[in-house]
DNA sequence: CTTGGCACTCGATTCCAGTGAGTGCCAGGT
DNA sequence: ACCTGGCACTCACTGGAATCGAGTGCCAAG
């Protein structure tokens, strides 16, 4: 059995009416607010069947109707009209990103930004280093043992890493080794790399062997089995507007939001940039974040995304206006870092 | 007029009950679960001097007593007594510290440690640039008129700056600038350095001049006006374990927790390591945080403060065990950074 | 100066009735 | 077949009264 395109009519206006006022909504209220064309007992009979489909549902018998996660998946997936940020918006989005210094600037206002302009928790995470490709590696001597490797990617992104070498070695074997790398790796993408390490090893003379040894067994590391991400947050105390909406209290949210690897499942994982990814109370794979709704998008340069942003809120989120606030400062920060 | 000994007495008596029992203390549960060896009628004559001199209040009439922030200073000025960790404790400080990698990991192993160990928020400053001193600069040519310039710090911190030349330049002129610059700088502290970029001007050939006036205003603002303090934070979930501590909510604590500006305000002003500092209640310089109480102390590797680290929670803390935490934290993270 | 006694205060808890928003169901109208 | 008005019913919420009890201040006696 369907829903007709009037019960998917007041299903839109449960959800509408109750995100903005952040109350369970009756049949009269319904009527009263929205031209529905139909009184009052025509709604309670549609709700009805929406509660009996599992829709919306009530918090105790003579109150009104609140939509379940089922309820704001179809609201989401289908009845949502996209709401396009308003002037004031786009504007705010430009003056705030432009002038970003480099790309710690650029994460942490876009990451402010996001906050601000959704009042939810946002998360921004660090352009993903097995996404990018190496610009250039350098070699750093610090005395005559131990060398800095510093790699340098195409988005900007820095990782550093100090090794210590069994033997001494001097500035020949420092400038062999950094030629090599380089040639060897610089332009490639970092889950690329992995597989070129090894040949370093074989086309490299004699002299340099035992340190590129070491070396290599450290760039592996840097470059495949630590990819280590960055994930920004702010905004948490958005958590607080409306602590009705968090059953207990806020406090597993913000115990899962201190955990990197939820934070990872939850943003990192985006394949393409503007595939927009909803995730609804009970669909989230985190325990703790059952009572949450995250938006998350991926970002990036071209046409791989490079990593993943987004916001997480009460399910009773705003879904039109986050979804297009997300979307666009993703996109936003896409050419930023494309520009750069 | 002074108090006499037996009311100290009684505000540790009352101090120590209400920390541990989050409720306000009477006359009666103090004779009961303390060895005061008097009545309750006599503490009650105490308590009311207590309050009189403004050490205490009492919420409404027919409540027991509250210490206020004043009580507070007293008991920590005069009144707590050293209470040594516990040996699982210290085991705990040496497992989680030990191991770690670089200087990010012992920042992030640091502040989740110490959020753990207090149960309250902690704070962790990065080793500050400023009180530190150039080990290496290494100038990496990324194109024909941009290089990175890369700073490594005694402590091990790395920062990086892109930088655009007017003009081209070639591999001859990158190392000329590069031993120039460490010349003149490496092993100096960043805050000395500055007064030593406008010899390099002078004390170089012509052909380096003008590449070297676009380096200098860049290391200029690199080391003296942009000295960027990282703080990192955790165990903010702690704040939501006993709401009753944050008058209205935790909202404005959250909101004060993502200013970096106040954090600095809080753990970035440390004069020598091992002096510690309590700002408890109204104390405190910042308006959100007057219901709370911080625990601070510099860290650093000799005998001058790197940077500073501590916690942060409800003027209700147990002040000694805190007080005993984070100075231990403190004293181990600086030795290990010394011994890097 | 301490102590037991005592009257008093006042927040917290419980109980109870009244209110009203909201519902489900039904019979009649289009 | 569907919509509508009517109606009885449910039940959270509100506010006031009664009660409880932890805790106080004061006083007179030791």
């Amino acid at each position: 059995m369907s829903l007709d395109d009037r019960k998917l009519e007041v299903l839109r206006a449960i959800v509408g009416d109750f995100v903005s006022t952040e109350e369970p909504v009756g049949s009269k209220a319904l009527a009263d607010r929205h031209q529905l064309g139909v009184s009052p007992a025509t709604i309670r009979n549609d709700m009805a069947v929406l509660e009996e489909e599992g829709y919306i549902t009530q918090p105790h018998t003579s109150a009104g109707r609140v939509p379940t996660d089922k309820g704001y998946r179809l609201f989401v997936d289908r009845l949502s009209t996209v709401k396009p940020l308003s002037t004031a918006e786009k504007r705010a989005i430009a003056q705030f990103l432009d002038g970003a210094a480099d790309l710690d600037d650029v994460v942490n206002r876009t990451v402010r930004l996001l906050a601000q302009l959704t009042r939810q928790v946002a998360v921004v995470q660090y352009p993903s280093l097995s996404r990018s490709t190496v610009r250039h590696l350098e070699l750093v001597p610090v005395g005559v043992t131990r060398m800095l490797i510093v790699l340098i990617t195409d988005t900007g992104r820095v990782e550093q890493r100090m090794v210590e070498f069994p033997t001494e070695f001097d500035d020949e074997v420092v400038t062999g080794l950094r030629s090599a790398v380089n040639g060897a790796l610089a332009g490639r993408a970092l889950s690329d790399a992995a597989g070129h390490i090894d040949e370093l090893l074989g086309q490299i003379g004699p002299l340099l062997r035992p340190p590129m040894n070491t070396l290599s067994t450290v760039l592996l590391e840097m470059l495949v089995e630590r990819p280590e991400e960055r994930i920004v947050l702010a905004g948490t105390a958005n958590l607080t507007r409306s602590a009705l909406d968090f059953p207990g209290t806020i406090r597993p949210v913000l115990e899962a939001l201190e955990e990197q690897m939820v934070l990872l499942r939850l943003f990192g994982e985006v394949e393409s940039p503007s595939t927009l990814r909803v995730r609804i109370g009970g669909e989230n794979p985190v325990e703790n974040l059952r009572t949450t709704s995250v938006v998350s998008v991926g970002y990036g340069t071209g046409t791989s995304a490079l990593a993943g942003l987004g916001v997480l809120g009460p399910t009773r989120m705003d879904y039109p206006g986050t979804i297009s606030a997300v979307r666009a400062v993703a996109r936003y920060v896409g050419d930023l870092l494309a520009g750069s």
